[in-house]
RNA sequence: GGAGAGGUGGCCGAGCGGUUGAAGGCGCACGCCUGGAAAGUGUGUAUACGUUAAUAGCGUAUCGAGGGUUCGAAUCCCUCCCUCUCCGCCA
């Protein structure tokens, strides 16, 4: 949610700010129902403070023992008009809110112009692209270990979704514990464990309410509760409707949740393999920010998300995604993209970003500025740290053997109870 | 799942349907007192929106959420959510 004073004092400022990601602000419908909005409320809110008025005058005629029933005819009077006119006000605010709620965030001034991921830019490459006679891709490698089965999950779940086994399944799992253990043990975050059912509340807070409703998995209809896409929707809202004092901050907190995503509009898009699934692991990690602070944080971030991959050497770039590839609620983002040799690509393997106040002004997530003395909205910023699965993937295929076997990054092996590589020739 | 109790300000805790944004206490801030501190004492201490140059005044809203009764609701009624206790079940 974007600031209403702003966009009060400046709507043209604000859609030639939201025209660099491709949104179009309809300002003449904005200015038209925030100034009915403004007539609409100074009008009842008079009307309101007149019937108080008189309403006080009948508690003191009463507790005097005097007639009041002419002041009762007139807050009759103004309940009945007051109920017109707030009602109005009621279906204005709706339109207002709805319009508001479907902004997305400004971005930076830093962000590259342009309308598709083509546009991004490449910040920065790391590490040496391995060179594979013929590389197979994960699935083939996976499935011939017989520790990578989509065709078990399929049968139980059905698409999307996948069955690992033996060294595999441990694999994933030193994995999520080594980013853990990197994380709290040496970039400051404290871990949380945090429910993987969230309801609306949480996901208006965050974004993903109610404009992209369709990617998730309702869990439940009455009371809803829906499956987390992400640990960031959980971990953000740890601070909405707070006022945190200046000494609380930053906050850094990681967490490791199965996210769960419909993959709506994404039918027929990798179909093949680990790369986008129903259901997948992932280490998030979440700082709350002072906003003055919030973009040295977001360089701080990335270089947390890279140190992973750089450990697992991994070979990756980082990418600031332009105007028009920015998810909705972020103000800037950073891909990392690992190299899969089974793609011959660079593929996304942690996003990060910084949110400014956009979701701390949905999620009432504040802190006091001593320097103000008032409560203003923090920043909030998450990346991945990173998607595990994926990073399964990307250890299986960059560290594949012409025999089929796999090599255990070094960094794992302690993890792995030494062992060198899954899949060992015969 | 069954039975019961309860949800009020940062915390605890009052609150007859009427002038209660809400007594009192704790905590916190500032001052007085003191050689210094403690104790004591005084004052202040929510948030949002609107109006405004104003973080000054003034107005409006907010006592779990939503709806209702009423001229008027923290107080009465209904629905929902949450917390606690006991029983049952259960990882």
């Amino acid at each position: 949610m974007l600031d209403s004073r702003a966009l009060r004092q400046d709507p043209g400022g604000v859609a030639a700010a939201l025209a660099r990601r491709g949104f179009r602000f309809d300002t003449e419908a904005f200015v038209g129902l925030e100034e009915a909005r403004k007539a609409l409320q100074v009008e009842s809110e008079a009307l309101r403070a007149e019937r108080n008025r008189f309403s006080r005058q009948i508690g003191e005629s009463k507790a005097r023992g005097e007639d009041a029933s002419e002041a009762m005819a007139a807050v009759s009077a103004a309940g009945e008009q007051m109920k017109l006119l707030e009602a109005k006000l009621a279906g204005v605010q709706e339109q207002l809110n709805a319009l508001l709620w479907d902004l997305p965030n400004l971005p930076h001034e830093s962000v590259p112009e342009g309308d598709s991921e083509a546009d991004n830019t490449e910040i920065r490459r790391w590490g040496v692209i391995p060179d594979f006679k013929s590389p197979r891709d994960h699935v083939a490698l996976g499935e011939a270990l017989g520790q990578m089965d989509f065709e078990a999950a399929a049968r139980i779940s059905g698409a999307r979704f996948v069955v690992l086994r033996g060294q595999l399944a441990r694999l994933q799992r030193a994995l999520t514990q080594f980013m853990l253990d990197i994380h709290t043990g040496e970039h400051g975050y404290t871990e949380v464990y945090v429910p993987d059912l969230v309801g609306p509340e949480a996901l208006f807070g965050t974004g993903q309410l109610p404009k992209f409703e369709d990617d998730l998995f309702r869990a439940r209809l009455d009371p809803p509760l829906y499956l987390i896409p992400t640990a960031e929707v959980p971990v953000t809202n740890l601070v909405r409707d707070r006022i945190l004092e200046a000494e609380d901050l930053p906050l850094r907190m990681v967490a490791h949740t199965p996210c769960f995503r419909s993959e709506a509009g994404s039918h027929g898009k990798d179909t093949r393999g680990m790369i986008r699934q129903h259901q997948f692991e992932k280490v998030e990690m979440v700082q709350i920010r002072r906003p003055e602070e919030s973009y040295p944080a977001l360089e701080e971030l990335t270089g947390h998300a890279e140190s992973i991959l750089q450990r697992l050497e991994l070979p990756y770039r980082v990418v600031a995604l332009c105007g028009g590839d920015l998810g909705n609620s972020a103000a800037k983002t950073y891909d990392l993209e690992v190299w899969l040799p089974g793609q011959a690509s660079y593929r996304e393997i942690s996003s990060c970003s910084n949110f400014e106040a956009y979701q701390a002004r949905r999620l009432g997530a504040r802190w006091r500025n001593p320097d103000s003395g008032r409560p203003e909205p923090l920043h909030t910023l998450n990346g991945s740290g990173l998607a595990v699965g994926r990073t399964l993937v990307a250890v299986i295929e960059n560290y594949q053997e012409p025999d089929g076997s796999i090599r255990i990054p070094e960094a794992l092996r302690p993890r792995m109870g030494g062992l060198e590589r899954i899949g060992a020739p015969a």
